[in-house]
DNA sequence: AGCTAATTGAAAATCATTCTCATTTAATAA
DNA sequence: TTATTAAATGAGAATGATTTTCAATTAGCT
């Protein structure tokens, strides 16, 4: 049983499946299409309640395994939300941090990075060593904001 | 019963509690100190075990609430992990980052903004309205760095 | 078509968080 | 001080999120 729908970013996961030998499930591959096509971010519930809708029966555990799966390939990125809730989305590989609309919980991308462009001589100075950094903006997007 | 120990930490957070009008008990007098004489972020179980130490028996949902209190007055800051933990620091009420050792777990301030001075143009013109925003950073410490 | 390791589903197990409610306590005023 | 009272707590139940287990299924090769 193979989907209907095929895109880029369907490809995207298959290609990067396939260099690390992993299967192109029909649910993984659900899982990409359920974020690429939402727009916005979506929780764990959500995205295992569209993956149902497209393929039927579809074990919880499954859709957490592939979502850890797909942040350690960095196909997905997973959001923290000032309430304590997380959600995920699709995101294509390069370093790209999000704006999340505290509203409809859009994603928007931006590209620039507020942190790369930062002096960390202050920091280094301390001996500290900048590996890895969490960047995040909350707000609101223009459709939310119309609305309101 | 009420507590052998005090410093600023503490008398910065009943101060805060009394504008408020919330209590200082000692449970939340406990969470402060186990916070900020242990240097590094601490899981909300290990907030608990050290405040039982302290106080004996407390309830676990005490710890919780006190916390997300705490959050709401900026007395304290919830970090997330990549991992997907979080852990807690203390963290006193003025706009600072944090970055963190992935290997300890130990807090460190920066209190420049990254963020702050990044240029808002380019998403601003997308209509996004930025409200807040979250920056983290992940590293290795001093003492890490030497012991590896 | 057949083989095999990877993947899945379903349910149980575990871990994290919130809720309920009877009891206790900090803060205030008499 | 002591009395009063609203706020806070503890204990455990309830809920929710995530992980594990294992037998059954399937994708990606021959």
């Amino acid at each position: 049983m193979m989907k209907d729908f095929e895109c880029t970013q369907e490809s995207y996961a298959r290609e990067v499946l396939r260099e690390k030998g992993l299967k192109s499930t029909a649910q993984r591959l659900a899982v990409v299409h359920v974020l690429h096509t939402s727009g916005k971010s979506l929780s764990v519930g959500e995205i295992h309640d569209r993956v149902k809708d497209m393929l039927g029966a579809t074990g919880l555990a499954t859709i957490y395994r592939t979502l850890e799966m797909f942040e350690n390939l960095g196909i997905v990125k997973r959001l923290h939300f000032p309430d304590g809730r997380h959600g995920y989305a699709f995101s294509q590989g390069e370093h790209v941090h999000h704006m999340v609309c505290v509203d409809c919980r859009g994603v928007f991308d931006f590209p620039e990075c507020p942190v790369e462009s930062f002096d960390y001589a202050s920091i280094e100075k301390q001996g500290f060593r900048v590996k890895d950094h969490f960047v995040q903006l909350f707000g609101q997007c223009v459709k939310c904001a119309e609305a309101a």
